[in-house]
DNA sequence: GAGTTGACGTTATAATATAACACCCGATTT
DNA sequence: AAATCGGGTGTTATATTATAACGTCAACTC
């Protein structure tokens, strides 16, 4: 019962929702911790991260590099994959190993290294504490006498909303 | 043979262990399965299997080039990646997302998609089939609604093994 | 024996990512 | 103030990973 400020970021992601919200509360969280932290959310850092945010699907290096050009005209691969490398150094965004992409953390702050479920339809990740899960694997780790420093789990499928659409 | 076919192929994954039966069991393996599926185990195919199988490392498609050249002089991306293409399809290895490589499958043929943790001093891979975990997942996919279609869990960390050693 | 299929050869290029070095600027030190 | 230092960025070049597109050949099929 810790933090009052980063009550519920996007607790439901890909619906009808209020996505300007998601986008103002992601962007807020970043700056507060930045500043709590010491580290520089730069303009560049904050574009890149505002460029990931516009919307739940995972996003291409090369992608955000056209995206953010008319901003930043000088920009070059180096720009973009510095920013990302800060972002994902200060867990405000995550890497998708399997899609070579970037989406924006929910949870920046709190827990990390979540599930991502990911719609092979609609493209949306959604991230899920998953609990159950997370100590099921702790167990196995504990088991094996392996000892974790980082944890992938990249699910690919069908997403509730695109199932109820009759997408599969 | 003493052991029924596809007894334990690579239980027990790095150690001091048998790697000769480990290979063994793997190409046996894949020859059965391609017989019985009507595919075909091809040269080429046959070879990037067995470069693969060389370790439990996970091992990068490049490198897999230059090996298989002596072997097949006239060997190009496209003969690598189409011979993973196979393998993959046919479950006889995994490509590990998180380091763009791929390795053996340990349980061809068997329950897939398994949990594979990934040293980062010794570099190598083990499959686990961790139930409870898998367990735990569908029942959150359950919860979300999602189809799956496919699963890509990849822990990184220190093995038992070089934890045993000190390296951590 | 024409048509189809699957595997492979070959060339080219796309897509993803990093290395290396230079410059700027603001903060700290002298 | 001058010197120093570090973080962030600009810039050029290159490394790494992966696919597209098209041709050939051999086997199988009707
Ligand atoms: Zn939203
Ligand atoms: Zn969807
Ligand atoms: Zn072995
Ligand atoms: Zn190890």
């Amino acid at each position: 019962m810790n933090t009052p400020v980063e009550a519920s970021p996007t607790a439901l992601p890909p619906s009808e929702h209020d996505h300007q919200k998601c986008v103002s509360t992601a962007l807020g969280t970043a700056e507060h911790l930045c500043v709590v932290r010491g580290v520089q959310l730069t303009p560049i850092r904050h574009q890149v991260l505002e460029l990931i945010w516009e919307s739940h699907k995972a996003v291409k290096a090369y992608e955000l590099l056209d995206r953010i050009k008319p901003l930043q005209s000088a920009a070059k691969p180096a720009t973009i994959y510095r920013a990302l490398d800060f972002l994902i150094e200060q867990g405000l965004i995550h890497r998708v190993e399997s899609l070579n992409a970037f989406v924006g953390c929910s949870s920046s702050g709190h827990q990390h290294e979540q599930l991502l479920l990911i719609c092979k339809h609609c493209h949306e990740v959604e991230e899920r504490p998953a609990t159950a899960v997370m100590q099921a694997l702790s167990q196995e780790f504990d088991q094996a006498g392996f000892i974790v420093h980082s944890k992938a789990i990249e699910i690919h499928g069908i997403c509730v909303k695109c199932v109820a659409l009759g997408d599969d």
